[in-house]
DNA sequence: CTACCATTCAAACGTTCGTTTGACTTATCG
DNA sequence: CGATAAGTCAAACGAACGTTTGAATGGTAG
């Protein structure tokens, strides 16, 4: 219960989450060395086992931090909305779900960014133990806001609904994982890509069409 | 120039390529180890570095197979379009570019579905030599695409286009890649989630509402 | 002061990594 | 038939990997 016993373990943790976050998101978990991660945080090389266990530990540990208080927020925005009493339209709930991870992005100083990019390569990473604790940590909120829109559109199948959720959350992982492939496109650095407010603006628009398309015949048709 | 020469390098070669573009795939660059593949593949260990040079070259070799006859076929899928005379519209256009990377995913026997889960993969690795030879591949077609979708959206500011092309392209790489993430929303497997037809059926529909949405009031005043 | 306990540290553990080597196989050609 | 050259193979290379160990450190409690 001493001081000495809480607030060094305290620190030399989050120095090493914060190591590991980045350089996670750089290389990848197999591409980054656990003599690299050490060193960046400032710590020793055996810090990493005493505190976490394990590499594979330390990487669950990442995630559990950034991932549970930020889908917590997105509940918490989707009730706020709900308890307002004001008519809820499907922009309002996409704004509310994008909102939460554009903070995050905006966050430079306590690593959000660097969370973000990693969640977005972490997506497309079949195969690993670690999406199941993502999917396990994303259900609540995926449940909350499914149950939201299919309340403001009623007359979308709940497959269409599903599919069209799935490409919203593609669009939004990619979108901040990788804002740097839009010189792909542009062909060279965009002025705007890091003004949330715009890429916001510009996000929500986009979704939200993309949600209330109509529906095409050949869907129609199948279902 | 014997027969000798040439069949069984281009056949282990093509072994080396389709077991690297799956484990790859599967594991990530890193994660993949040279015994892992070369076991795959059912070829010697040494063999790898007798026929790329390096498991770098090997990687980039995986990339430049592929990327180049793809987007050469989403060239002249979209110059077919424009030479046919009939106008076109954003829907066609944009089913000219999905449906390369849809029949791609189809073809579980050659690797194409491997492929473009790899694919999308790469995107949002930061900081590897391979993204730069990615962009290079890719140049070409985003062009004409983009002058396309210029043609056939005069009114856009072409910002806001860059942009759009960038959800847009980021929900096809996300799509194809994480196909399996579905299960996050749905909270069980979709039966017809590799209907390519069915989902180019959606996708499209998805992404043409999304292109051609209005524009958002607060992009309106920053431009 | 002494005993204690969480933490840090340098050093070493065995394993696996990408790559290299040199001998062996096989098919073609003068 | 030898000579040549491409390809395959088992074995080994040094380097780097994640992890473990046991001693040193330093503040706290009795």
């Amino acid at each position: 219960m001493s001081l000495r016993a809480v607030k060094p373990q305290h620190e030399t943790r989050t120095r090493i989450l914060d190591a590991a976050e980045e350089l996670f998101m750089l290389h990848g978990f197999e591409g980054t060395s656990m003599r690299q991660l050490t060193a960046k945080a400032g710590v020793n090389l055996a810090a990493v086992n005493y505190h976490f266990g394990s590499k594979d530990a330390l990487i669950e540990a990442v995630f559990r931090r950034r991932l549970d208080p930020m889908n917590a927020a997105r509940i918490a925005a989707l009730s706020e909305l709900e308890a307002s009493g004001r008519p809820l339209s499907p922009d309002t709930i996409i704004r509310a779900f994008v909102g939460e991870g554009l903070r995050m992005i905006e966050d430079t100083k306590t690593g959000g960014r660097n969370f973000i990019r990693l969640l977005g390569r972490t997506y497309t990473e079949p195969a690993k133990p670690i999406r199941a604790l993502i999917g396990q940590l994303y259900a609540p909120a995926m449940e909350r806001y499914k149950a939201a829109f299919e309340r403001v559109l009623p007359q979308m199948p709940h497959e269409e609904l599903v599919w069209r959720m799935h490409f919203m959350f593609g669009t939004l992982a990619y979108t901040l994982a990788a804002t740097d492939t839009v010189q792909l496109i542009a062909g060279c650095k965009p002025e705007d890509r890091y003004d949330a407010r715009l890429l916001e603006a510009r996000l929500t628009a986009f979704l939200a069409a993309g949600l209330t398309a109509p529906l095409d015949n050949t869907v129609r048709k199948a279902a």
